[in-house]
DNA sequence: TCTTTGCATCTAAACGTTTAACAACCTGTA
DNA sequence: TACAGGTTGTTAAACGTTTAGATGCAAAGA
């Protein structure tokens, strides 16, 4: 590969005048630059980015530690990522954590946890990066980890107390999935929660709650329903909803995957919806547009989220720290056939 | 940001003895050693990798090249690329081509295109990655691109000529699925192709012909349809099919977004599946698991993809070049509920 | 006692850039 | 003519590593 050296050699001129001409950092005369130029377009010289990078300490890279690639939410944050870094100009080295392969699910393994993302974020601060981005699966609390202590790190799709992290507004979220429900009429709305002890599920929750309370609806703890995130959860409990003495006209899925299981446990028992059963998801995953009917669902800004973490990521690299508290993304109300009017 | 420096100064050693200890390429006296560990201990010493990769002239990097990380296949592919890269110790430098969001659906504009990827290509090649992979997103044939003159790169899930590609067998897909449907009664088999300027739509098409031919079923080009991989061609077509004087029983969507379509049409004309019509689709989405009735499918070994082409850059590059053809990774039948014996 | 051998450690060059400091030259002005 | 100021170019150090070769030293052999 052809150095700067040899360009200077073959254009008789110094390293120095090469790397003015290419960074344009100072005057150089039409007639050199043109012959350094020609020499350069010969010899298809491409300077070595890591030399650069050893002299200017900067490497305009920056590091993507993503628990999961294969998890829905991933690639549409790392594609909002990839979008707003490059109108920086900057490059992303990923790391995948791969954690569902490497630990299971078990996400109780917390030590061997800690030592993966611990190895990943050591691996980018020797790469060198400028900042980090971590991007979670599923709104894990991150707290317990150590940051590193020079690099700045932005927590996206998961919480981490005393740090950055940018997420969208789930509260709010199923604040207004209840609303929507409430204005077509329905007074009992059942709702099949993810697992309890995820920050989502709580927060999802107390928006379902705000809007009871404010739409004026009767709250009946009869009606909540404690799920796993599974489809068969969803099914088994929307069988244990519609059994019930007064069945509920509505049933809120926090999620797309357990609002599948809502919908077959309907067909199956021979409920129609939505006629007689509104069914609202969660995620807008792709698949909610093929369901039968096709799910109303709230979308979460994913795209948005990426764009807005590399954007914060960027305030801290430059500004140094101006962490100015960003409004949250919200999510967006997708209305489609599986909700309707409340029957009677 | 302590450097090898310093550790040798606090150490009373020169650099070289702290480099030797670090990578163990030489002897050092166990209480020198000792002295040098606990020093980098105490100042959270990091070697610093661009420098090392400067002088080694080793990133130990490659560079993946996306064409879209949003497109369902690319995930699952650059998860298999990471999981035979770390095992090799190496690490991933992602570059997405947001080939839709930037130039459309129109793979027309060539020129663009090409501007695009060869900027990443140099892009990469500016970082000294060892090598590259291009992922592409629908089997494009990438022929006309020019390949770097020094960097491997090896292309998966698209086609070039003269170049190292990975990819699944699609024509051997195709034959299973058409053999497995036959085996299961079914003589007249409807197919809904994609479009048909793609690669995978001609091998397919070939694979199921061949099937035909081999299980003596009759061939009548009237059951082959052309469509677009999108739902809406799916229902279209399949009207098209069950109009026929004699329509046929089962039918062999080519991806399951256009399964989704024949469902759906099938319900509305009231036809019911699987016991009227068999339905194949071709992909397993996530959600052919969620539909009403589950789709039975071709599975594409994505992960395995990722990691062949993986194993067949690390022998071009370690090996230098020494490219044994691989056997081509075979998708998996995956049946469920929406194909049955035939009629009658 | 003097070599020889082997081990532990050090010196210094090199990797491919950038950039401060300097040098040489030209131009215009006093 | 002399000199200030501007322009264009060069020199060489520096970034943080690795590594061939040199050096020093102790133990072993003559």
């Amino acid at each position: 590969m052809a150095s700067i050296k040899d360009i200077a050699a073959k254009a008789n001129v110094s390293t120095a005048t090469v790397s003015y001409v290419l960074n344009g950092t100072r005057n150089v005369s039409p007639k050199t630059r043109e012959r350094v130029l020609k020499v350069i377009e010969e010899m298809q010289y491409k300077p070595n980015t890591i030399a650069q990078s050893l002299k200017t300490k900067k490497t305009d890279t920056i590091g993507v530690i993503a628990e999961d690639v294969t998890v829905f939410n991933t690639p549409e944050i790392i594609d909002g990522i990839h979008d707003c870094a490059e109108r920086h100009d900057l490059h992303i080295l990923l790391v995948n954590l791969r954690l569902h392969k490497r630990i299971g699910r078990s996400f109780h393994a917390v030590d061997r946890f800690r030592d993966v993302v611990l190895s990943a974020v050591d691996e980018l601060v020797g790469k060198q990066v400028d900042g980090m981005i971590y991007v979670g699966v599923h709104s894990r609390d991150l707290s317990g980890l150590v940051p590193p202590k020079d690099k700045p790190i932005v927590y996206t799709y998961c919480y981490a107390d005393n740090a950055v992290s940018v997420n969208y507004d789930d509260e709010r979220a199923a604040y207004e999935a209840t609303q929507y429900l409430a204005g077509l009429g329905h007074r009992r709305i059942g709702v099949i929660s993810g697992l309890i002890d995820s920050i989502p599920s709580r927060l999802r929750f107390n928006g379902f709650y705000q809007a009871v309370m404010d739409c004026g609806l009767p709250f009946d703890p009869g009606l909540i329903k404690t799920g796993d995130w599974e489809t068969a959860s969803g099914e088994r409990l929307t069988r244990e909803l519609m059994a019930l003495p007064e069945p509920p006209t509505a049933i809120l899925a926090m999620n797309d995957v357990m609002a599948v299981g809502v919908l077959r446990a309907a067909q199956e028992i021979g409920v129609r919806v939505p006629q007689d059963l509104s069914v609202m998801g969660f995620d807008n995953r792709e698949f909610s547009d093929y369901l039968t009917p096709r799910l109303t669902t709230m979308e979460i800004p994913l795209h948005e989220l990426g764009v807005q973490s590399m954007m914060a990521l960027n305030r801290i690299i430059r500004d140094n720290g101006a962490i100015e508290e960003q409004a949250k993304p919200l999510c967006k109300l997708i209305v489609r056939d599986s909700t309707g009017p409340a029957p009677g």
